[in-house]
DNA sequence: TCAGACAAGAGGGTAAACCCTGAATTTAGC
DNA sequence: GCTAAATTCAGGGTTTACCCTCTTGTCTGA
């Protein structure tokens, strides 16, 4: 019986190559493709070959990311199964990817076992979900916040700006300077994203801006 | 000849399994311990047995993080060669891990073929530095931060309870009920950690905390 | 045994953050 | 061309955060 070919699609070369060797050493999967970012993938299946059958994606890379990739696979090349291959748990970055075609998504915290178990999981059912993926599945589907605007955020006009440099040490006053207004509209921003993110201070949007890499 | 003895503290197991196989592919090198973070390693080393010769080192970790297990490991157990393993480039985290008395610092981007002569280097020399290091100690040479605390945090007491509490969008005054002190005190634990960390208001707190992952 | 660090706390002041209401523009959708 | 949303700003209030100095008790190393 053929092996199932797997391509690695992630920047951390060290990583990719650790993980090649622990994938080749799986009785029924092979690695086909190394690529250090989408963009790079991309090309690769452009000129021709066999196409691989399962991605393994990581999320933060260079030039064209994950959810990007990830994509545009889906679009062009949808018999490549994607598993997601991520650093951090945010139920929105998971939600994004299963949306954009992900078959699966995996912490890189877990176990190698947990990796064969997905990767067969894929290959047998076409998807593969842990329990923290499925929990968040669940909650994207009846939002529990109060906030109806918390699954799908969008940042307005200066507003991003603004939260980056409040995640600062500055005081509003000096950040009114930054952004050349007065403090009078800096004190706007601030109360507009108290509601919009439902938080009660500036720790609250420092958290949030950061946890979601904004800052 | 016996091999070389290298220990894995990594909390992505993904990543720290995956290492493993690769380094167990390196004729030289054999990996006798795996490490979830730092405070679970320093559990085993304490649990006696060999020591590790090399310990691939991740900086960020929950619990203990790279940089303060490096520095207890130098305190404590001082023949084991520190290789921090990193994410990300930034000159002061560099600098800090040197200080720490890491023997090299290595990115997860690298080739497979720089981790062997990392490891063949640090044996040999007692250190490894790429030119990226490199360039970074010539920069440290003239101080780049004026606080001259920042080498080494180490939190006492209830700071580090303090710190998560803050980093929280708790008043002070709350803050103080939850930890069971009164108001002054909590005063005093903010103003101490102003001063440790070098920051200038509750935001740099929280920043530190969370970009540190100890909130 | 005595300096020095650490933990807990007090008094009292200024500056910043927070919260509310209201309102003038400009921009965008129908 | 009307409306709604977005952007900008003001007045004026309360609360919290920040900063400084000082005290008390405990524990520890030289």
């Amino acid at each position: 019986m053929p092996k199932t070919t797997v391509a690695i699609i992630d920047d951390h070369t060290l990583f990719a190559q650790s993980l090649k060797s622990l994938i080749n050493t799986f009785d029924n999967y092979t690695v086909s493709y190394e690529a250090q970012n989408g963009k790079v993938f991309l090309n690769q299946l452009k000129g021709g070959g066999a196409l691989p059958e399962i991605a393994l994606m990581d999320m933060n890379m260079p030039i064209l990311n994950g959810l990007e990739t990830t994509a545009i696979l889906n679009k062009e090349f949808p018999s490549i199964k994607v598993l997601a291959l991520s650093m951090d748990d945010d139920e929105n970055s998971i939600i994004k990817m299963i949306r954009a075609g992900a078959k699966g998504y995996l912490l890189k915290d877990i176990h190698p076992d947990i990796l064969l178990e997905a990767l067969n999981g894929v290959m047998r059912d076409g998807f593969y979900h842990t329990k923290l993926v499925s929990n968040s599945l669940v909650h994207s589907l009846h939002p529990i916040s109060d906030n109806p605007n918390e699954t799908s955020i969008e940042f307005l006009g200066r507003e991003l700006e603004f939260l980056k440099l409040a995640s600062t040490e500055m005081t509003y006053k000096e950040i009114a300077v930054v952004m050349n207004l007065s403090p009078k509209t800096v004190d706007g921003y601030r109360d507009q994203l108290f509601k919009k993110l439902n938080v009660k201070n500036r720790i609250g949007l420092a958290v949030y801006a950061i946890k979601n890499n904004l800052a």
